[in-house]
DNA sequence: TTGGATCTAATATGGACATATTGTCAACCG
DNA sequence: CGGTTGACAATATGTCCATATTAGATCCAA
C-alpha cells in the first residue's frame, strides 16, 4: 500500500532528524520539538507517527544499529567476493566500526550518545544487545570458517574470539574518538589483536 | 581554619549524593533537589556551596576521577613494596579499574555516566581528560622502568603502549560490564595484551 | 455532496526543574 | 547592644518540555 510507504517515509524523516540532533549536539539536546523543527514538519506530526518520545528514540536507535550491522555486512560481502582472506575480511569489518573519517566519527558519536542512555534505559539496552549480539554471532561465524584452512587454530573458541575483537575494537573507538590515541596506533593495535585470533593466513576459496 | 574544613565536609557530602544517584539511577536522574534530598540537606545548602548545578557535577566527577587515580597508585604501590614484577603492577592497576565486582561495577558505572556525559560537554571533558593524561603518563613510566631490566624492550614506545592498553582496558570494561564478557575472558584478554607490551618478566629491585 | 476517517497543525496543560528571592537565626564585632 | 555577616531554609519565579486537546484540512466511500 502505497500509504503505509509514505507513512514508513514520514518515520525516517523524523528519525534522520534526530540523528542530526544527536551527532550536533547530544542526546540531551533532542526534544520532540526540536526534533520537528529539524525534520521540518510539527510536533503533531512527529506525535502522530511515534506514540511517545521514547518510542521515536527507540526508532531511530534502531536504525543507527541496524545501518551500523548492515555496513559491516556489506563490506564483508565486498571482500569475500574479491576472495581475501578470512582474516581481511573480519579486520575490515571491524575498522568499519572504528570513528576514523568525519562521516564515522559523526555515526560512532550517535551510536555511543544512544549506548550511554541505554546504561540506564532497559528499552535502549534491547536495541543495542539485540544488535550486538547479531553482530558478535557473526563475527564467531566468521572466525569458525577460519578453522577450515587453517587461519585459526581448531581448537579456539570463536565465541570468545568474537567477544574479545569487539571489546577491543569498542576501546579503540572510544580512545580513537577522543584523539587519545592516533589511528596508525588503533589500526596497529588492531591488528596485532587480530593476529593473535587469526595465527595463519589464507585464502577462503582457494 | 576550621570552618573551612567544615565547609569542605558538606561539598563532600552533597558530591557523595550525587555519586550515589548517579549509580542507582543515572546522571539524567541527577537534579538538585534530589541531591538535596539524598544528601539530607536543603536545596538552599547546596546552592549555597556551589554556584551552579553545572559547578556540582564538575566537583563530584573531579572526585570521581582523582579516586580512580589514587585507586591505581596506590594499588602499584602497594605491589612495589612486594618486589613484584613491572608487568604484575601494571597488570593490577589496570585490573582496578575493571568492573569485576560490585563495588567497582558501581564506580565504572559512575565514571561512564560522566564520561558519556563528557562527550558533549568541555567542561567535563577537561576533567576527564586531565586525569586520562596523568594516569596514561604513569602507565607509559612504569613501562620505561620495565626496559632496564629487560622486561620490555628497549625499543618500545611506552606512551603508544601505555595508551593502547588504556583503550584495551576501557573496552574490556565496557563489555564486562554489559555482561557480554565474562570475567576469565576479560582478564585472559587483558594478559595477552599486556604480554604483548611486556615480552619478559623480571624483578624490579632484584 | 456529505460525512466520517485520516492526517496535520496550533495551542493548551501541567509538571519538573534550575535558579532567584526572601526570611530566619546565630555568632561576632564595634 | 545594635548591627552586620554568614549559614542556612523556604518559597517564588520563570523556563522548558512531553503530552493532551482541539480544530482544520484532505480524501474517499456511500
Amino acid at each position: 500500500m502505497a500509504t503505509e510507504e509514505y507513512h514508513a517515509q514520514r518515520r525516517q524523516q523524523v528519525a534522520d532528524a534526530v540523528e542530526r540532533l544527536v551527532a550536533a549536539r547530544g542526546l540531551d539536546a533532542v526534544t520532540v520539538s526540536r526534533t520537528a523543527a529539524e525534520a521540518g514538519v510539527s510536533v503533531g506530526l512527529v506525535q502522530h507517527y511515534f506514540a511517545s518520545k521514547d518510542d521515536m528514540l527507540r526508532f531511530a536507535y534502531t536504525r543507527v544499529t541496524e545501518r551500523a550491522m548492515a555496513r559491516v555486512e556489506e563490506r564483508a560481502r565486498e571482500l569475500t567476493e574479491h576472495r581475501s582472506t578470512i582474516r581481511r575480511v573480519v579486520r575490515e569489518g571491524l575498522v568499519e566500526r572504528l570513528p576514523l573519517d568525519e562521516a564515522r566519527r559523526a555515526d560512532w558519536r550517535v551510536s555511543f550518545a544512544f549506548a550511554a542512555r541505554a546504561v540506564d534505559r532497559p528499552d535502549l539496552a534491547a536495541v543495542r544487545n539485540r544488535t550486538e549480539a547479531a553482530i558478535r554471532a557473526r563475527v564467531a561465524e566468521v572466525i569458525e570458517n577460519g578453522k577450515e584452512c587453517g587461519e585459526v587454530p581448531a581448537d579456539a573458541d570463536a565465541e570468545e574470539g568474537a567477544a574479545g575483537l569487539m571489546a577491543v575494537v569498542d576501546g579503540l573507538g572510544l580512545h580513537a574518538y577522543l584523539e587519545a590515541v592516533p589511528e596508525s596506533v588503533v589500526l596497529g593495535l588492531l591488528d596485532r589483536h587480530i593476529a593473535e585470533v587469526f595465527p595463519g593466513e589464507c585464502h577462503q576459496y582457494d
